[in-house]
DNA sequence: CAGTCAATGTGTACAATGCACACATCGGCA
DNA sequence: TGCCGATGTGTGCATTGTACACATTGACTG
């Protein structure tokens, strides 16, 4: 009988550890707790990643293939641009609400330095949808400078809206956070840093 | 002689801290290391903090205090309330970028539960600002709900735009990275996820 | 089929860490 | 002066990330 080699221990140690985030939602866990998970000695992870960091990269990646997944679904399969924006939005937050380790981990410490190729591809990947979607609402060039800039806007508050409703740093609001996404995302011409007048 | 109490560990340590987690940016920091730079032994940091969690917080909460003041600075003496918005969201990017880990630190894993009455106060603190300039803004009572939401969702831009800055995952700008935050922070009358319209 | 080899996993070891005791030293107050 | 609570030290332990030498495997080669 051979468990000697495991078949497929990259994969699983990736798996282990989202299992690992998804209790206690710290968005750090111990090699050699999800190396136990997979019912393997922790050096032998080191035959596919050179570090704990190496893991943690590949945890983050696969994390955001999933997210990607999640924002398509999220945008569901009509037209109509502007509700794709707004569907993919509050899938955003909700992925990380419900993810909330693995997401503190998809945006964490790879200070863009050392994160890795298969991480930073998969971060364009999740980022690209919400791009054309914005090119097709505003009837322009996908790399056109104005699409870049409303999609960091778009971004920038679907992310920190996500991040502050994880830290808790917003208190209940009134109608509660699910009519809150919907606001926040929605609701633009409202004046919030806007001139008043223009 | 009597260095054998320090007289003001406690701070101190915080002290440290801060100073450690600004040299490399990983949001964290080995305690003993902290104890070591004070020139005192771990276990008497056990006096003042029942845990490293402890200790993270109150640096947390440090952090928070500077960061309002920052933002306050950054608002400046002016009683022109777009202004003064539009000064503490450059001045709430720039504290992120200039302190990546305390950033990182104070909006970390401290999901509201065992996050302390220091912290929350402090966090409270740096918040209220933005709420007072948005209901001059506004016009509107401090707590109505408007004001609520508008105060949500410029933090979330801003703090959104911040956290994507920090991660690298917006690749440099055309017009570098100072002109993108006054774009984003001050042009939402050009159409992101708005309706065409309304 | 036998033998070799790279890929993969195990075992032992080590320094660093967070934390828990028991003990030492101080300063202020009876 | 003597005492005591506050503060700091010393020793010890389990856990962690990592390094090195060794074991096991399956596939390829002759």
């Amino acid at each position: 009988m051979s468990t000697y080699h495991h078949g497929n221990l990259r994969s699983a140690l990736v798996e282990a550890g989202i299992t690992l985030l998804e209790q206690g939602d710290s968005a750090d866990f111990s090699l050699r707790e999800a190396a136990r998970a997979v019912g393997v000695t922790v050096n032998a992870s080191y035959r596919h990643f050179s570090n704990k960091d190496e893991l943690m990269c590949a945890i983050a990646a696969e994390g955001f293939r999933r997210f990607s997944l999640a924002l398509l679904s999220g945008a569901g399969p009509g037209k109509d641009a502007r509700k794709r924006l707004l569907g993919s939005g509050r899938a955003y937050v909700q992925f990380a609400r419900q993810h909330p380790a693995l997401f503190r981990l998809m945006f964490s410490r790879f200070s863009a330095a050392q994160k890795g190729e298969e991480l930073s591809e998969a971060a364009r990947l999740a980022y690209h949808p919400l791009k054309s979607a914005m090119a097709a609402l505003l009837q322009q060039d996908v790399d056109s400078d104005a699409v870049a800039l409303a999609s960091i806007r778009a971004w920038s508050a679907a992310h920190g809206l996500a991040f502050l409703i994880l830290d808790g740093q917003i208190s209940d609001p009134p109608g509660g956070i699910d009519a809150l996404i919907d606001t926040v995302l929605i609701d633009w011409h409202s004046p919030a840093i806007a001139a008043p007048s223009r």
